[in-house]
DNA sequence: TCTTGAATTGAACGCTCGTTCAATGGATGC
DNA sequence: GCATCCATTGAACGAGCGTTCAATTCAAGA
């Protein structure tokens, strides 16, 4: 057998991630069964379980994978000191990463509730955090006299429940191009936070 | 055996329908067996099939039950002439309804995979009328100076997205009313249409 | 060439699934 | 008291589920 080892995985085969990954978004969790991502891989069932302890140990691996990735990935980007110009950098950032990970967004969030509590706990924990950088972001601009917004936490969830919303309508062929996307979204978002320009 | 007339249904008994809208939101469309349902009603599996002729057909009727009441409900709307209270009135019950079904609106957004194409074209047809009679608000404000958007089929998708995300966050125990939470969205959804006041 | 050892198979485990249907049983009308 | 009717039961169907594991395969090291 293959390694079963480093008991919060992140060493599933990446083909296996894959193939779950494709599957799980197209069909949902509880759709798909060991079998079909074993037939995806071009392996037989048992195979699947030297590489994961279960079915449930792939979803949590995939949905807690996506979400630290988005943390690091945000931490990575330079922040420049202006709020206005931060809240940019958070909303064409997000965008960008959202689009370029459909399946990812998909699955972390319409499956939570095939998590069992402790995983459920600890990817919200992690979506918190997400969440918290752009609380951040609002709390100086507000602060600093850029951003007007009565309650910075209802702003927080509508604002990213916005922008995430475009990965269920984008298609690359689409009538407009991710710039202008980012663009038009942006512009919203400045307005919505109560800056003119 | 019970009536299995009227193909397309709406006839399942409304104590089946309340039964599998609470296990579907809960658990997943897929996660939930017919004798689960039938359990939460108090009869036997096979007793289900005199009101609905397959588990599909249970989630179709409470999809399209959902987006025909919501479509309905908004028609019944008194509608201002004036493009930002009729904006206005839209957020507010858009908000409103959300709040008051939970259930069926998470259902229709997380189960539209698990509808089979012929009932999943009717859903988007449904959603899309619903769609539209928010971008008739958006581009008549537009044409009447009162809005500056830039792309209304965006801005159409964004706040829909911003305002029905406040299901999957809002509790009623919580530090915010439902007018509160309603004055908070009115206010960033009406800048974001580049209106001051 | 033989040995080793890990990767994979394929059968089997006990369950649960959606759905069907003959049998049942309890109310209703005569 | 009897016949009728029909909602409901409960067993059965074939299929598929997640998971396990003895047996097999096969490449690399000696």
């Amino acid at each position: 057998m293959a390694r079963k080892t480093g008991s919060h995985a992140e060493i599933t085969g990446p083909r296996i991630r894959d193939a779950a990954l494709r599957l799980f978004a197209q069909h949902g969790y509880a759709a798909v069964s060991m079998r079909q991502i074993a037939a995806e891989v071009g392996v037989q069932a048992g195979a699947l379980y030297a590489y994961t302890p279960d079915k449930q140990a792939l979803l949590f691996d995939l949905m807690k994978g996506h979400m630290e990735h988005l943390l690091e990935s945000w931490e990575a980007v330079e922040q420049p000191a202006d709020p206005a110009r931060r809240l940019e950098a958070f909303v064409r950032f997000h965008i960008q990463y959202h689009l370029d990970r459909p399946d990812e967004v998909f699955i972390s969030y319409m499956e939570l509730r095939n998590l069992e509590p402790e995983n459920f706990t600890a990817l919200e924990t992690l979506r918190r955090r997400y969440e918290d950088a752009l609380q951040g972001i609002l709390t100086e601009g507000c602060a600093a006299g850029q951003f007007t917004i009565s309650d910075t936490r209802v702003a927080v969830m509508g604002l990213i429940a916005m922008l995430t919303g475009v990965s269920t309508w984008f298609r690359e062929s689409g009538r407009l191009s991710r710039s202008d996307v980012e663009q038009v979204y942006w512009d919203m978002t400045r307005r919505a936070v109560g800056r003119a320009g």
